[in-house]
DNA sequence: GTTATTCATCGTATATTTGCGATGGACTAA
DNA sequence: TTAGTCCATCGCAAATATACGATGAATAAC
């Protein structure tokens, strides 16, 4: 794809955000890591059972969550364990809130 | 692409929340909602001047944005002008917060 | 060793996203 | 009417995302 010529700056909390946003852009992996949370599963093969999709699927999706640090993975031979990562998780938290309640006033007087 | 056999189902909170993290999943439309949000411009030139991004490809963005209801154009002719959509913006706010902040305990013991 | 289980990764197909320049519609101003 | 401004949309190209089945690595159980 063509990039812009010119090299855009964003801001290190912005690329944060956007790349967390990007993992909670697809619906199953907000229900996946909402499994996770609330420990109604941990491991890939529950999910496997409690969502429909191949199983390839839900990796992928799962590297994803792993890619963006809200989840993390340990290796219980041979099952895997998934679990929140509170870190990411409250830093998540405190990004988007912080985004959100920054402004208040969208009273427009520039017309 | 191949699609899923079984439909997967999603909740209205799901659907609407991965939608709105999709709008927020790219770092420049961070930056033109946070631009709005400051009142530090409002006209689609304005956006322009401030991004080095082709008009076209800002107005995309633009489109985007409205997509996911989180902000709302007006015409002066011959200009638009965008301001935040409050309702959305507290919707959005809202749903984060809520999806942040349910599960606060990650402790795992399923191992 | 052999077999079974679990899960990541590969390969593939299709859809969507992202960027650009070009074009055209809508309106203003002259 | 003509010219100029502003911006949405089109058409294109390239990159990324999303889904699947097939395969293979790692380990446990026998």
């Amino acid at each position: 794809m063509q990039r812009t010529l010119s090299v855009i700056e964003y801001s290190v909390d912005e690329e944060v955000m956007a790349s967390i946003a990007k993992a909670l852009s697809h619906p199953v992996r907000l229900k996946i890591l909402k499994l996770l949370a609330t420990h109604e599963c941990c491991f890939t093969g529950e999910l496997t059972e409690l969502i429909p999709m191949a199983q390839s699927t839900i990796s992928q999706h799962l590297k994803a969550l792993l890619g963006a640090g809200l989840i993390q993975g340990e290796i219980y031979p041979p099952k895997v364990r998934y679990c929140i990562n509170p870190e990411q998780w409250l830093k998540a938290s405190v990004l988007f809130e912080k985004y959100f309640n920054a402004d208040k006033d969208f009273l427009c007087d520039c017309g």
